[in-house]
DNA sequence: AAAGTTACGTGTACGGCTAT
DNA sequence: ATAGCCGTACACGTAACTTT
């Protein structure tokens, strides 16, 4: 490449300037950070320089980031600049770093977003880091903007400091005229409402969202770096082979500054318009609840609060009519005989009460009588007072039914001792309490069983993990956690299928039905919201879920249209070569229904709400497919291995309603040549290549291929069970698993041989 | 009554992939 | 280098039940 002009360098200096410039008088001191990243040999690194030194001295630098350019590398700066101390703390543990959330300064007057182009036949694929026609991809670019973007931002009252083509697609940089809380401006606003407002206003003007564009929200990460403008994007080719340098170089400049509020109000005013904006405190939306805080809460009504609400998850079944006054006895003997102060318990019997007659249980006009038995039983000599008296004596219960409750009601007691609770103005509703003892706190999480522990703000008990902690949102100055942790969960429908056990009963042996979740096939699909991959599907497999998911879809939709949706339906699903064997797969329309309550696609209260499932799962995003291989028993327990296949949610979109052959034609298209005679494969066959039948394959293609006697070369031992059809991956677990349980070795390297 | 069994839901570890 | 997400495997807790 050429080195850099001139009129670059101070293009490049000019555009840095206005990046940086702002933060000169900053209270701390500040460093910028570039980052290098070289697309031949993959290495990736950050380089901080003061920001005064920088400042200072802006032509200089820019030459140099145009070199480093020149010499193929690609080049991007910091959208932030970071607090000089936090960032050498960092740099000695990683002497690359590049800069964490936590090292960026937490202001910022600039909005950067990518918009790009989606893998487009023809035009561009980023896995293969291919452009097929780079001046086609620029006038693309072009007319993505002057066409969709700019009069979408105008609609809103955005004019872009800048745009940029950048190789990829388009960059924008909005200006604003003050600094705002990085934290707002980039997450609430870049990735909440902007990108949200771009990829539906961009999609209502071609009438429904191309799928070739797509709004990058991961940029709004106050640790990005972004391609510095006027380089050159190295690392793309063309089909044949050849490097491309794609200058990176402005569509469009404006030295508009925007008002923050002003924007933001547009914008949440057209997603409002739109039915978009999220109803923020309806508890609706359990990622808004993090945001939300409880009311300020009066110390005295801590444990009330906390113990009142767990006491009555316990007593709740037991509350009724005809047996309250002495269930409300029998609780205030519990309190009693556990010593709790009357003040506690005062809170806590209250407590009880209130959610009992919130919920319709008890009546406020009884509530006189359960507080005299309260007052009763605290004034009475402790000797004559007990948990089980009442229920004996009056209710007649037998002793294991008292003491079984009396453990429940222990257990939630027992966290008071474990914990001392401490007041907090208010918390994220996320949190159901918070425990301190010497300066570790004891976090409670709705939801969540285990607590977590924090030193400070540091989480002490739990590794860093994905759900747990590593990745944080900060939720308030004093805590962060993981967003995810509370949205993970996959809600599972289950298809079961059915089988005839024979079971013992005394001296004869009975036979009958039962749903089978053990040992043939088990098939389980979850409307997860977000799941969008396909990656790891193998194609021929594809064809058998897609098979069962039209089918699991046909079903749900013969339930909906039937007045009264019995809970399972049952079909005869394939007939196999030996005869008439049939396997019945059973889809329990509730637990589909649980799941779209789960998902809050559909509200319980909805009476409609099955005759509505049917058309929701035709809408769910995607839909992912399990298949239980086997039961293994290790160490007395039993284990249980999973295969998951995922199918596109568009696809299945298409596929649902389709007969099936149809459907193995279509998704037959779309696969590689190399696999077409897979898609001929026997469900049957597809559904049992369990492990140990790879594990038997393995021990075959060990044999055949041992030719020479000096072992089966490795490699062709793979590609040999690969052109089965299984993922290579697999296959090579499978060989090390052989080995390691003793049934083959490696005489020597890349050969193996049998045991 | 205690110990064991079974089935299920839910949380965690970790690697692979993407992006800049 | 870092963030973020998915995929896979698996551990753990517990309810309901049976066996000792």
């Amino acid at each position: 490449m050429r080195p850099p002009t001139k009129d670059n360098i101070k293009l490049v200096a000019k555009y840095l300037e206005e990046v940086y410039g702002p933060y000169k008088d900053t209270d701390e001191e500040l460093l910028v950070v570039f980052a290098y990243q070289d697309p031949k040999k993959n290495t990736f690194w950050g380089e901080p320089v003061l920001l005064d030194d920088f400042l200072g001295d802006l032509e200089h630098h820019a030459e140099q980031l145009l070199i480093m350019n020149s010499n193929t590398l690609n080049i991007y700066y910091s959208i932030l600049p970071h607090v000089k101390s936090k960032f050498e703390a960092l740099r000695e543990k990683k002497p690359k770093t590049r800069g964490t959330r936590e090292t960026a300064y937490p202001k910022a007057k600039r909005l950067e977003l990518d918009v790009d182009f989606e893998n487009v036949e023809g035009l561009i694929n980023h896995g293969k880091k291919i452009i097929y026609d780079p001046q086609k991809l620029k006038l693309a670019a072009k007319s993505l903007w002057a066409s969709k973007i700019k009069p979408a931002l105008e609609e809103v009252g955005i004019t872009p400091r800048w745009v940029f083509y950048t190789g990829g697609g388009l960059k924008l940089v909005l200006e604003f005229t003050d600094f705002v809380d990085a934290a707002i401006l980039l997450r609430e606003f870049g990735k909440g409402e902007l990108a949200k407002y771009l990829t539906e206003a961009i999609g209502e003007q071609a009438k429904k969202k191309p799928p070739e564009i797509a709004v990058d929200t991961a940029v709004f990460d106050e640790a990005r770096v972004m391609r510095l403008p006027w380089t050159k994007n190295v690392g793309y080719t063309t089909p044949e082979g050849r490097r491309l340098y794609i200058p990176v170089e402005p569509l469009f400049e404006s030295d508009v500054q925007l008002d923050f509020e002003e924007v933001r109000t547009k914008v949440r005013a057209w997603l409002n318009a739109h039915n978009l904006l999220k109803e923020r405190g309806t508890g609706e939306n359990e990622e808004d609840d993090l945001e939300l805080w409880t009311e300020e809460e009066d110390p005295q009504e801590l444990k009330g609060e906390l113990f009142g609400k767990k006491f009555a998850d316990v007593l709740r079944p037991y509350w009724k009519e005809g047996q309250r006054h002495f269930m409300a006895l029998a609780f205030a003997g519990f309190l009693r005989e556990k010593k709790i102060p009357e003040e506690d318990a005062k809170a806590i019997f209250g407590k009880v009460l209130d959610i009992f007659i919130g919920e319709g249980l008890d009546e406020s006009k009884e509530v006189k009588d359960r507080w005299r038995a309260f007052e009763d039983t605290y004034k009475a000599n402790p000797s004559e007072v007990s948990f089980g008296g009442p229920l004996l004596e009056k209710l007649h219960w037998d002793v294991k039914e008292v003491n079984k409750l009396k453990k429940q009601l222990e257990r939630v007691w027992a966290l008071n001792k474990k914990y001392t609770p401490i007041q907090f103005t208010a918390l994220p509703k996320k949190i159901e309490r918070i425990y301190e003892d010497g300066g570790v706190y004891t976090v409670f999480f709705k939801g969540i069983k285990d607590p977590f522990i924090f030193e400070g703000t540091k989480l002490i008990d739990r590794k860093n993990t994905k759900y747990g902690i590593s990745y944080e949102k900060v939720v308030n100055k004093d805590f962060v956690i993981k967003l995810e942790a509370f949205f993970t969960q996959n809600n599972y429908a289950l298809i079961w299928p059915k089988k005839v056990v024979t079971v013992q009963r005394g001296k004869t042996f009975v036979q009958y039905e039962v749903i089978d979740n053990d040992t043939v096939l088990g098939i389980m699909f979850s409307l997860m919201k977000r799941a969008q991959h396909l990656a790891s599907t193998r194609d021929f497999e594809a064809v058998s879920a897609a098979r069962l998911v039209a089918k699991a879809l046909e079903l749900a939709e013969d339930a909906v249209q039937d007045d009264k949706p019995p809970t399972a339906y049952s079909f005869a699903y394939q007939v196999t070569e030996d005869g008439e064997r049939l396997v019945r797969v059973y889809v329990p329309s509730n637990l589909l229904l649980e799941a779209a309550y789960k998902l809050k696609l559909l509200k319980p209260s909805d009476m409609n709400a099955p005759q509505k499932l049917g058309q929701l799962l035709l809408k769910a995003k995607s839909i992912r497919l399990g298949r239980k291989l086997k039961n293994e028993r290790q160490g007395g327990k039993v284990k249980f291995a999973f295969y998951y296949y995922i199918i596109n949610g568009n696809a299945v979109e298409e596929l649902a309603g389709i007969n099936i052959e149809e459907i193995a034609k279509r998704v037959a298209v779309k696969a590689e040549e190399a696999f077409e005679d897979t898609f001929n494969f026997d469900l049957e066959e597809a559904l049992e290549l369990d492990d140990a039948t790879l594990h038997n394959a393995v021990i075959q293609a060990i044999k055949e291929l041992n030719k020479d006697g000096e072992g089966a070369p490795e490699e062709k031992v793979v590609k040999h069970i690969v052109a089965k059809g299984v993922n290579e991956d697999r296959v090579r677990k499978a060989i090390e698993k052989a080995i390691e349980d003793g049934y083959a070795y490696r005489p020597k390297e890349n050969r193996l041989k049998l045991t």
